[in-house]
DNA sequence: CAGATTTAAATGCATTTGCAAATATCCCTG
DNA sequence: CAGGGATATTTGCAAATGCATTTAAATCTG
């Protein structure tokens, strides 16, 4: 990849960063947003032992039911190996519980306990709140366009993913 | 905060995750896109020695000249402790100098070097191709207020950052 | 202006992380 | 149906992380 070799696309030389400047490169934003929103969140966490691993596969598990660990790690945007950990401690917590599958025995399928779906109920609000307070003063119908634009997103990076 | 008292704001109770789904809270949606973007750029950074950490102090350097570690910290969503760790190997490897604040002996600032732009500049190519991918078939209006969402959302999270 | 308080940055340390390898099982091919 | 990959999950281990503390210097207060 030196300076002579033609970029693989044809739109030409991109834009400096400095050109775009940071607040035009959207993931900068992003990555920004959601820093401040993850670690509005870990306080509240802490108190409930939660970690962000955790947390998150809680709120998954509260929406979709018995997911292999391996599309858990996926949806809930963990490491597997480090979910595989955060797992074995929610399920020591008594907040999940984990099952063979009964059609592949080397696959755990993961299912929230009441004692979890309850701990959940105990954050959501405040993962509620923290949306609202990044939504303060936008409009519905931009946020619904901005939310619509996400799925688009998600829907292109997701190639390869589930 | 329990059950009986009232809401601070008029909206009533928040909507279960369940109901709202994982793919109409922003939050979740922008963490799993970012997941995906930062591990796209976590091979092509090791190739340059790069962590995201410091990768990410290289980014805000490249626009902004002569931070101090505080603000840098800020900016490239690190946390100070790491950061100052980043910035240890960043100066080892001569892609940014430290520099005492002239007017107040506690302060550093940094300064990016020629080498660390040009690092830089060998990365950068990747991070907008990450960004287009994101993108891709969304139209440039849609794009641009996706953009202009963001950086009322940021405002939003600001309060008390810089 | 002395003492208390705040602020900037670095560091100690226990925990967390993630890569790579190990383990167990499944599936495909000949 | 045996053997050679795939695939699901866990685990070993070194490195990275972040909280809390330390050090040093600035600023506020009476």
């Amino acid at each position: 990849m030196t300076d002579q070799s033609p970029p693989e696309k044809p739109p030409g030389n991109q834009p400096r960063l400095g050109e775009v400047g940071l607040t035009n490169y959207a993931p900068y934003l992003m990555n920004r947003i959601m820093g401040r929103y993850n670690a509005s969140l870990r306080d509240e966490m802490a108190g409930l032992g939660l970690t962000t691993p955790k947390m998150r596969a809680l709120a998954v598990l509260s929406v979709i039911d018995g997911p292999l660990i391996r599309e858990l790690a996926v949806y809930s945007v963990v490491e597997q190996s480090t979910l595989s950990r955060a797992l074995d401690q929610l399920a020591a917590d008594g907040l999940i519980r984990r099952a063979a599958d009964s059609s592949d025995s080397r696959a755990t399928r993961i299912f929230i306990t009441d004692a979890g779906r309850s701990t959940f109920d105990t954050l959501w609000p405040r993962m509620a709140e923290a949306q609202s307070r990044m939504f303060r003063g936008i409009p519905d119908d931009e946020r619904r366009a901005f939310v619509g634009t996400l799925q688009k997103m998600l829907t292109n990076i997701r190639k390869h993913e589930i």
